[in-house]
DNA sequence: TTCGCCCCTTGATCTGCATCAAGGACCGGA
DNA sequence: TCCGGTCCTTGATGCAGATCAAGGGGCGAA
């Protein structure tokens, strides 16, 4: 979460995220060049598990196309969604040989990967991609603190209105088109994610999204596709204190 | 969470966590005399509140002794605890200016502190410190996660048994003894604060200790003083698939 | 065109935890 | 010794969201 670095800070940057979004530490040449030389890409299809927990993980990556889940699953079953990547977004740690999660492509995903072991070396004598990826993880941490206020404290409507919010944010530059003050999204998740996602049952997450509708917090178009007519409105329906800097 | 390095790995270290714990960078002397230079420590009371969210921040520090935590607060009042800070965890983030969190001593806390400027030049210039920050953020957020199952899927009973668990193991260098098989804990939170780690409320978190109690999976001496028999049973009633590296 | 499979919605009922309320244990100060 | 405050426990009641259940819409395959 919240790994994204605006597309227009590096326009000179090319198509892998680790290069233009992720790690490339200021666009410094000789660094990407380096990474350029172990990196290769990966293609999931929607639905297909990237990695189970438990399993060796021999690579890192970046998410240039699609969107991954991490879940955490207890042995009756019961799932927590943990992380949710987008586009530019990191997975996978330096130091470990073991996934701590499932890893999931929701939609296609095409991965720009690293093994783990050259990638590591790069680490060590270019200090700027550590310095990066500290700074990306310091934001997901960021973002799985706000998101543990939802899971611990928030009702059912406002975990609603706050993905809402969320995915709406986070797709700023990816899928958010504004027609007139007003927002519209299209939600890359099932009810049942969402549910995932926020804690709750899949019914519960689809009648509260049924009473935002009638209220007009929000308009849908089929499932998926939701109009926000009033973003304020929307984020006081999820109990945010202000916008978090939207548009920062 | 979950920044601790053993005690033993350093043993020519000094007092200072940054410097024999956190940041260390495996005690390279020269990176020891620079940090050393810089540091200046502080002491708060119990109860005492380091910062407030929103405030400015113009340091970094770990924690040498004591407990502090961070919190969440929404407008009408509803807490949600997002990191417990234990001797040696870290808190500040290098690159921002103000707080995101509340920060509040629960015991007397005495920190280890830097101011941001400094430190972080010392970062750009060795680039252990980076790499050090990296793990233990990533510990972090690995905490944060196991966290947000807690928080989303687990029922009241499980929560109490996780939370538990977590004081045992975080505590088992500091303060944990092992009487014949058996663990000896000192919880160092009120029933409130529990409460707000685990998003329920007060009562139920009373209710549910009293019922682990009954049930003989703790004893209890006083309010705060928790005996575990059986581990592992701990570990069945907080829902954990295994014991997560106790003694790794 | 029809079938079958998802995914989603809505209704009825149940229940775990919140809420409201009262009182007990402990402690430090007057 | 009593008093006030803090922290904790326990009981009674209510309600948000889970669970159980039924059916609808869209879409790809035959």
């Amino acid at each position: 979460m919240g790994l994204q670095v605006g597309l227009g800070a590096h326009p000179e940057c090319g198509d892998c995220p680790i290069r233009h979004r992720a790690v490339c530490a200021r666009c410094e040449t000789d660094e990407l060049a380096a990474l350029e030389q172990i990196k290769y890409y990966r293609s999931y299809q929607a639905g297909q598990t990237i990695t189970w927990s438990g399993d060796r993980m021999d690579f890192v990556a970046s998410v240039v196309t699609g969107i991954a889940t991490l879940t955490q699953t207890m042995e009756d079953g019961r799932r927590q969604m943990v992380g949710l990547l987008l586009p530019s977004d990191f997975v996978g740690r330096p130091g470990r040989v073991t996934a701590a999660y499932d890893v999931t492509a929701t939609t296609d995903v095409l991965m720009c990967c690293f093994r783990k072991k050259p990638f590591e070396e790069m680490m060590g004598k270019t200090p700027h991609i550590a310095e990066r990826l500290l700074e990306m993880t310091l934001d997901e941490l960021d973002a799985a603190r706000e998101w543990m206020l939802l899971l611990g404290r928030k009702t059912a409507r406002e975990k609603i209105a706050s993905l809402i919010a969320i995915i709406a944010r986070r797709h700023a530059s990816l899928h958010l088109r504004r027609t007139g003050g007003s927002m519209v999204v299209d939600l890359p998740l099932t009810r049942e994610e969402m549910a995932d996602y926020l804690g709750l049952t899949l019914e519960t997450v689809s009648r509260q999204i049924s009473a935002l509708k009638k209220e007009g917090v929000i308009s849908l178009e089929g499932k998926r596709h939701v109009t926000i007519p009033d973003f304020d409105r929307l984020l006081e329906e999820a109990g945010d204190d202000s916008d978090g800097g939207m548009l920062a």
